[in-house]
DNA sequence: TACCTTCAACCACAGAGGTAGTAGAGAATG
DNA sequence: CATTCTCTACTACCTCTGTGGTTGAAGGTA
């Protein structure tokens, strides 16, 4: 199957466990803020939900305790939610440029990095 | 209230509203593809859902038929949406350009477009 | 061993979104 | 006027998320 659709804070879930690496579900709670902290079983059912999406896997058992393991790369369930994103501007990225601009999210260095990304790219697939 | 959060189809419809005005949900429902198109009864649920959040109001009535129009921007529709999304990424655009730029969703157009924009920007608030 | 803590497993439930059917009012037409 | 078409209004139902309670097993501890 393809990259599955992951939720706000399935996504959460996921953080900790690539940052982390390997993480039982005590951890995985304990990694989120005091504030606005989701139940121990909250975070359960999510990581449950996520193992059957495929997203997470046992990976052993210490004690009566299970340690999981993304299986789903960061790079590919950010590609996934951008995608999904752009899809609601038609794939077209210049109006959301605009909008960062505005909010100011978007400044001259992050430009400046994307030139410089974008030369690597083309130079890497291009190569002279 | 807030902006209200809308759905993909919530989107479609508002972009029937946006860009031809004031219409009939007949009219909303044409504007679908063929393909994929949802049945009549499906974008009036929805057209209803979008007046309850306030996105949308009755305009009048023509015969039997009611017209909409949008009460709510594409514009703040669309940073809605922008600053949702941003927000998995802790609000760091970096990423997501890797993203674009691997993809070839971003071009060497799209950056310099972006320059024009940051000029003109940060013009108006800091005149000289 | 008897108790306390910690987990996994299972269950419940509400809200949003997507999908659509049905009933009944009104308009249009022969 | 009678029939047919077209809309609105209402209802139903399923899935996904988010949220968290309950139960019972396993492990640690006095």
């Amino acid at each position: 199957m393809s990259i599955p659709k992951l939720s706000k804070l399935e996504m959460q879930i996921m953080d900790a466990l690539w940052t982390k690496g390997e993480c039982s579900v005590r951890e995985i709670h304990d990694e989120f803020p005091e504030k606005g902290r989701p139940a121990y079983t909250t975070v359960q059912t999510m990581v449950n939900r996520l193992e059957a999406k495929g997203a997470v896997e046992r990976a052993k058992k210490i004690g009566n305790s299970l340690i999981f393991r993304a299986t789903l790369s960061r790079t590919a369930a950010h590609r996934r939610l951008v995608d999904e994103f752009f899809s609601f501007f038609d794939g077209r990225v210049q109006p959301v440029i605009a909008h960062l601009i505005q909010s100011g999210k978007l400044t001259g260095e992050d430009i400046k990095e994307a030139q410089k990304l974008l030369k690597e790219h083309t130079e890497k697939r291009e190569p002279r």
